[in-house]
DNA sequence: ACCTTTCATAGATAAACTTCGATGTAGACG
DNA sequence: CGTCTACATCGAAGTTTATCTATGAAAGGT
């Protein structure tokens, strides 16, 4: 990795106030930009989470037996129609956080626990 | 905590397939939902982060020195209008993810570690 | 005093999202 | 076969969002 020299040159001047408006703030960052392919993806799954509802969901599915629950049990608790709750599961599922499985008439939604712990992973180490 | 049979119970009867239609599919969850207001305080901030500009700005920031970064750094690499990464700015600050520091005519903003490791704290403990 | 640079804000437009009621589907029971 | 339950899908209405161009604001240089 090169010496990122214009970066601190640039930045210690914008601290001291010391070189005028015509030179550079600070240099083009030197690592490679997170491709728009792989922030698509994972924002996609932070966009997922970053509902009121589909998190109220994620929480309940979370702290149910078996980290799993049916649409019956979490329509009444977030005060949403079926079809809305239906709707945001799905979103769920399609990010990957939740998987879904039919017993019976019943649609039972599972935590799908390392896509959560990746997510983690990434918050605190987002290079 | 009280020993939830019901919830079992259901569980084994959806799986088993041995009870009729009827019957409960499992119990209302035990724990209290989570508020909707924390629900929202909370999604705002997964929001912000689950867009792909929005994410790729917060990768450029964390991986510069210091963790932050001005504006004229970041707008080539989006690729995207000054006006449009200023408002994705603002939209992180607002969430608490970013801070803003005006240093000359450049505006800094730097990575707030405790929002992001709040979040990730959050994600391998959805309670 | 004037211009330049850096950034924020305003207004507009097109796309996406949330929510609902209505309807379709699949399994279980009689 | 008909009915009921649990759930998914469809279509629509209203709101939010991402993006742009144009403009305003503040600070520094000449």
């Amino acid at each position: 990795m090169l010496f990122d020299a214009w970066g601190i040159l640039g930045r210690m001047a914008s601290e001291l106030n010391v070189l005028g408006g015509t030179e550079p703030c600070c240099a083009p960052l030197v690592g490679e930009v997170m491709s728009l392919e792989s922030a698509t993806a994972i924002a996609a799954k932070f966009k997922a989470i970053g509902e009121p509802t589909r998190l109220r969901l994620l929480a309940l599915i979370a702290s149910a037996e078996g980290q799993e629950a049916c649409v019956c049990d979490l329509t009444e608790p977030v005060g949403l129609s079926q079809p809305t709750v239906s709707h945001h599961l799905k979103t769920l599922v399609d990010a990957g956080l939740l998987t879904r499985s039919k017993r019976g008439t019943w649609s039972f939604y599972a935590i799908v626990p390392a896509a959560l712990a990746d997510l983690a992973q990434l918050l605190q180490n987002p290079t």
